[in-house]
DNA sequence: TTGAAAGCGCTAACAC
DNA sequence: GTGTTAGCGCTTTCAA
C-alpha cells in the first residue's frame, strides 16, 4: 500500500539515490536503472511523500494564488474561485495543493511575506497591480506568474482584451450604433485602462464620441451607470459594459426604466459568463477562457517554463439577442 | 527572516523539543518556557515550516476536496468553486493547502486511493453518494466529513432542504396556485430525494397533485423540463426547480413560448446564486449559505472536531417577483 | 518539566 | 552511472 522509496529502491536493485534519480526525472541514470526502478514503482503504486521531497527540495507544497483587490471579498469572487479551480487541477497533478490569499492594494509588500513562506513553491499572481508587481522580491522570480498585466521579471497571462474590446465596438458600430458608451472595470485594474483605450480609439476613429463611466464589475453599479449614460447623453444607442454582471445590470436598468434592447440601446458585455446565455434577451458578450489561462499560467509557474514574458489568449465575439 | 525552530529555541533559551511542545500546542511545558518561547516566536516571526512539520506527524499538507459526479467536468461548477475557496481560506490559516479530486460515480473506490496519499491529511467529501460514503475506509475516520449526505461514519454539514423546499412549495400554494410541478436535480444525488419527498407531501397535505420530472441542475434542462411540463399537464400555474440555473433555464422556456410570468406560471428555484436577482423578473428562489457550510465542514475536518454527526443549516425564503 | 536523539521520506553532494 | 551519506525542519519517544 504505502511503498516508500526505499521499497521501490531494494525491489529495483539499485540503491535510494538512483531510484530518486530516476523517479524526479533529475541527474543521470542508465536505461537498465530507469526501466527497472519505473517497473518496480508502477508494481507497488509507488506515489512520492510530497513533505518529505518538499523537505528535501525546499521547494514547498503550495500553489499560492494571490488576488490583488480592494477588500478581502475579491476571493469571493466566482471569477477566483474558477482560477483556482483551475490551478488546484494543475497542482494535483503534481502532488502540490493550492491557497488562496488576498493581496490588499494599499500593502502590495505582503506579497514578499507571502514569498518567504518556505511551503509556499509558486505563486499566481491575479489582477496585479504594477505596486504588486514591483513588490515581488528578487527570490520569487523563476517560481511567480500573473494573471493580467505582467512585467519585466513576471511573465503575464491574460486575455487579449484590448483586440477584444476593438472587435466588440466595431461590431455595434456595424450595426447602425452611433452612440457608443462604455461602463469601464474597477480603475485600479490595470486592464481596464487597455479596454478603455481600445474603446476609445474605435469610437473615435469612427467619428464618433468616446463616453465613459465608472463601473466595478458588479451589477450594481453597472445598472446605475446605465441610468446615469441615459441621463447624461440621452441618445446614447448602445452600451459597452467591462464585464457581464456590469451588462447585465445594465440591462435591467435600462429594462425598468422602458428603454427596449435592442430596440433603442444595444448592450453588450465581456467575458461570455454562463449566465450571458440566460438573460432576456440574451447577452452580447465576448469569451474570456478563464480556465484555460490559469492552466497555463498554473503549469507555467510548477514546472518553471516562464519562457516568454507575455502570453495572450484571443477572446471571441458571441453574437446574441442585446446586440 | 526565515526562522526556524532551532532558532526560536535558542532565543527563548529551551531546547527544540520544548519550542516544539510550546509552539504545537500539545505536551507539557512550564509557564515560564510558554512565555519565553512565544515571545521568541513572535520577535523572530517564525513561522512553522509546513513540510517539515508533515513529515514528522503524518498528518499531510493538503485538505482534500473530493466531489462526487458523473463526469469530471463537476469540477467546473461555480459550486464547487465556491466551496473550495471557503475551504482554501481555513486550510491556509493551518499552513495547508487544497486539493480537488472528482470521485467517478462508477468508481467510489477510488475514495480508498486517495486516503492512502501521506500527503493527504483531510477530505470534504461534496455531494456524496451513499456508495461513496461506504467505499471510505476506516483509515480516513476522523479526518472526513461530508457537505451533502453523511453516514454513521461521516459527519455530514448540508442545508435544511427539505423544510425549505415544504417552505417554498407552501409560498406558492399560499399566493393561491393550485398545480405546483417540480424539476429535480440529478437523480443520482441523495439530496434530491429529501426534496421530491418534501414537495411531495406539501403538495399532496393541500390536496393537489405531485408533477415532477427529472432535471440535472443545468439551465438547458431546465428550459426543456418546464417545456415538457406544459406539455404534459398544460394547466401547470407554478414551476418549482431545483437549483436556480434550472429556474432560470425554465423562466427563459416559458418566456419563449409566450406564457406571462409570474402571471400565468409562477417560477422559484433554489439557492439564491447572484443571478437570482438579475433575471426579469427577477427570481424568487432560496438561499443556501454554501460558504458557511464548508467552512465549518473544513473546520471540523482539519481541527478534528467531528462531533456532532449531522449539522444542518437553514435555508431562507427570497421573495422576488416570480412568484 | 525538560533535553538529547532518533527518525519521518526524500534529494543532492560527493566519492567511487 | 551509481551508491553512500548528510541533511531538510519538525515531532516524539525516552531518560533524566
Amino acid at each position: 500500500m504505502k511503498a516508500r522509496l526505499t521499497e521501490v529502491a531494494k525491489a529495483a536493485g539499485v540503491s535510494t539515490a538512483t531510484a530518486s534519480r530516476v523517479l524526479s526525472g533529475r541527474g543521470p541514470a542508465s536505461a537498465t536503472a530507469r526501466r527497472r526502478v519505473a517497473a518496480a514503482a508502477s508494481e507497488l503504486g509507488y506515489l512520492p511523500h510530497a513533505a518529505g521531497r518538499a523537505l528535501a527540495t525546499g521547494r514547498g507544497t503550495r500553489l499560492a494564488v494571490v488576488v490583488n483587490g480592494r477588500t478581502e471579498q475579491v476571493l469571493e469572487d466566482p471569477y477566483v474561485g474558477r482560477v483556482v479551480t483551475a490551478a488546484a487541477k494543475v497542482a494535483a497533478a503534481r502532488e502540490v495543493g493550492v491557497s488562496m490569499h488576498w493581496l490588499p492594494l494599499h500593502a502590495p509588500a505582503e506579497l514578499a511575506r507571502l514569498a518567504e513562506n518556505p511551503a509556499i513553491g509558486g505563486m499566481v499572481l491575479l489582477n496585479p497591480t504594477e505596486s504588486a508587481l514591483r513588490a515581488a522580491p528578487k527570490s520569487v522570480r523563476g517560481r511567480l506568474a500573473a494573471i493580467g498585466v505582467g512585467s519585466r521579471h513576471v511573465p503575464s497571462f491574460d486575455v487579449d482584451n484590448g483586440p477584444a474590446t476593438a472587435r466588440l465596438v466595431a461590431h455595434l458600430l456595424g450595426g447602425g450604433r452611433r452612440r457608443v458608451a462604455m461602463i469601464t472595470g474597477a480603475d485600479w485594474l490595470p486592464c481596464t485602462h487597455r479596454t478603455v483605450t481600445a474603446y476609445r480609439e474605435t469610437v473615435e476613429a469612427a467619428g464618433f464620441p468616446a463616453r465613459v463611466v465608472p463601473g466595478d464589475f458588479t451589477a450594481a453599479r453597472g445598472a446605475c451607470a446605465a441610468t446615469e449614460i441615459l441621463a447624461r447623453w440621452p441618445d446614447t444607442d448602445a452600451v459597452f459594459a467591462l464585464g457581464d454582471l456590469a451588462a447585465l445590470g445594465a440591462l435591467g436598468a435600462l429594462q425598468r426604466t422602458g428603454v427596449d434592447v435592442p430596440g433603442d440601446v444595444a448592450v453588450a458585455g465581456f467575458d461570455d459568463l454562463q449566465f450571458a446565455a440566460l438573460s432576456s434577451p440574451a447577452l452580447t458578450t465576448s469569451t474570456h477562457p478563464v480556465e484555460t489561462i490559469a492552466t497555463a499560467c498554473a503549469t507555467a509557474v510548477l514546472d518553471q517554463r516562464l519562457g516568454r514574458p507575455v502570453t495572450r489568449y484571443s477572446s471571441e465575439l458571441v453574437l446574441r439577442a442585446t446586440a
